[in-house]
DNA sequence: AAAATGAACCTTACAGTGTAAGTTGTCAAG
DNA sequence: CTTGACAACTTACACTGTAAGGTTCATTTT
């Protein structure tokens, strides 16, 4: 007979808020590739397949805190001016991966097809379309300033500032040595930097943004390559 | 004792150059999530536990494809225009990811820490210097632009375009009812649009860096939020 | 109150992973 | 022919996601 003392197990706790809950504590502290069932279980106070009554798989869970994240950003008032109404939204997005640094890589990677992400998308379109401009030109400007967004929350959560995640490892006698200007250039790769740098970056898509609908479209973009 | 028969095996055979071709092909064919080091023994013909003896993990193996692609790199010729510079080095860049689809989410997310990757960034940041902005525009324009073709790569060979990865997929009917600007737009967002559509961003970008240079700093850069 | 139902949870097991440790096979130098 | 070194293999371990099936318990029905 077993004679050990079993925790006395509440059942019927688990939902999915809660398991989603637990989901971003692990993912920030073990990192994302620490992440696994087990562990999430572990904080959870059960067991792994317990998990399974509420997400079909970790496919499932993914999905449910991409959704959870997206479906909590809102519209930025429409009485804004646009220029500020797209700086808004656009930093909301980043401060996501500013408050789930670990699960950023994930987050930035995934393609989002749920209709929470879907509705989003289709928010940010308007708000493209309302800056005056045509189907096609908000369709790839929208794609253009997100490339430039996803690759800053990339960056800015695993990217050169996290430390050599490189095997070979290079001193700093030689980084001076040998690689001057990235030696010189480091003071601003660092994580206080990130901001100014990332503003530099959208202030200047926001102005040509700006510069294409005031019909300067018969400047240096139709230029030569 | 054994009477099977077994593939006579070639000792001495396997080499690191050997090794990484393989890895390159089963990472396209297999995927990123589908690589492993046993799939990568097969293909080589060998056990995995051959392969620890030319690297000393995965980690390691994967550092070295990085090398062997950002060592491929060559910084455009001096005496080409400038933008003309920028603009092939970039487009280098982007062409590393269009030629190893499945390997640019790795490629992406990975901290340039050697030597090798060190050596190109250092003279990717000469690059900026030569478009004569000092050292902090240099370090910033670079993060700045190298955000945009981050996210470009990324986006072109893991995102909405190839295919939904969410769990609830929704369908056209829905898709056209619900959101009709992500509909609209969706034919703008397939592969054949990627290099219009990045070329616009591209232009965009060196737009204002040529601005930028040519001293038009008391433009709207600094202006209102 | 007793029985039945079904959701919630647990246990076990399997095929896969990276890799540490120890063993065998092969070839070249002495 | 022996020896040594090194390349490749074998085995084993701790981990992963999850399929299959068993157990427990709250609720609902009789």
């Amino acid at each position: 007979m077993d004679t050990s003392i079993k925790k006395k197990r509440v059942r019927g706790r688990l939902s999915r808020e809660m398991i989603e809950d637990a989901a971003f504590e692990v993912i920030e502290k073990e990192g994302l590739a620490g992440f696994s069932m087990r562990k999430l279980a572990a904080a959870l106070g059960c067991e792994a397949m317990s998990i399974y009554h509420h997400f079909p798989s970790v496919a499932h869970l993914h999905e449910a805190l991409v959704d959870r994240l997206i479906g909590a950003l809102e519209m930025p008032d429409a009485g804004l001016p646009w220029r500020q109404r797209m700086r808004i939204a656009i930093e909301d997005f980043r401060r996501i991966g500013r408050d789930h640094p670990a699960y950023a890589t994930f987050f930035v990677t995934y393609r989002m097809n749920s209709p929470i992400c879907l509705a989003w998308l289709n928010g940010i379109l308007s708000l493209f379309r309302d800056g005056g401009f045509d189907t096609e030109l908000s369709a790839r400007l929208f794609r253009a300033v997100g490339y430039y967004l996803m690759g800053a929350v990339l960056d800015e959560n695993a990217g050169y500032a996290k430390g050599p995640s490189a095997v070979n490892t290079v001193s700093d006698e030689q980084l001076a040595r040998d690689f001057p200007n990235v030696m010189a250039a480091g003071r601003f790769f660092g994580t206080a930097e990130f901001d100014k740098t990332f503003e530099l970056g959208l202030d200047m898509l926001l102005d040509e943004m700006e510069r294409l609908r005031d019909g300067a479209d018969a400047g240096q973009l139709s230029g030569k390559a």
